[in-house]
DNA sequence: GGTGATAGTTAGCATTGCGAACTATCATGT
DNA sequence: ACATGATAGTTCGCAATGCTAACTATCACC
């Protein structure tokens, strides 16, 4: 399935395609996905574990949301007690949230166990194209973060 | 960039990491660039020109939504007269959707064109990483079509 | 002609994004 | 000290897009 190696690429052509299927793919994930919390929910917690004690202001900047949004996914995992929040001592305007160990629990388990759908789909894939779609996990991720 | 081949592939791990890319990229792509019609349509116009006329009913499973939400699709389409409705002459329950001129005249032009932001990022990558996500748009594409 | 299946619609709900306008706080210049 | 403007976050209301449940209309079949 490995392809020749093309001279040219066509760029339009991979942008259509991949602008469909990626949106394709997120409405048959957000919809068939368990593991008992929404994908915006996941995508927002799993940032605030990975880069520790944060502001709303930069949850925001790294989800490419914008503050109102912000304000809403904080308040529900606040909510779900996944996430903490303290105000900071010097600067009243800003507050922090670090993630609990309720959340990092569901975050692990998550990502574990409860993606059955996906999983299973996975399951039925070459170790190649595996390969590939780790890799691609992380282009996409490297493109996403690039214009800030 | 080329990692090494992985002896055993994290399949929970990958499934998570892969449903956050893909959910993020998808988030980005839905509120950049377009103007004129939304990836929902887009994409439920795409299929209709792909597959000629067809019903409701086969576009609701093609799209993998529901029925409900093909009729308010079909709907907004009609609205904007990118496709046509026809009464089925035999069968009083079924009507057939085919896409008009204008839709057609629109859809080519997106695909030219409206891929600005997605292509932009794309330039920056090398050959290698644009395979890699040509093929995961593929392999992305079969393994959502796989379950009907 | 009655019964159940099928195609599509209507109604209502939930999620999740946005922008505009607001509050509270801080920083700065005079 | 204090007015002025910048910054962090919130509230409000809107729009898009998915769902389920329940409905109508039509068909197929005995």
């Amino acid at each position: 399935m490995t392809a020749a190696p093309v001279p040219t690429v066509d760029l339009p052509a991979l942008a259509a395609d991949l602008r469909i299927s990626v949106f394709r793919t997120a409405r048959r994930l957000r919809y068939q996905g368990d593991a008992g919390i929404t994908p915006t929910l996941l995508a927002a917690l799993a940032t605030i574990e990975q880069h520790g004690p944060m502001t709303p202001g930069a949850l925001a900047a790294h989800e490419h949301i914008r503050k109102p949004t912000t304000t809403r996914i904080v308040g529900s995992l606040a909510e779900l007690a996944l996430i903490e929040r303290t105000p900071d001592p010097l600067d009243g305007r800003v507050s922090w949230v670090q993630i609990t160990p309720t959340g990092r629990k569901l975050l692990h388990r998550v990502r574990r166990r409860h993606d059955a759908y996906l999983s299973d789909r996975l399951k039925r894939l070459t170790p190649d194209e595996l390969q590939t779609l780790g890799n691609a996990a992380e282009i996409l991720d490297r493109m996403t973060e690039a214009d800030r």
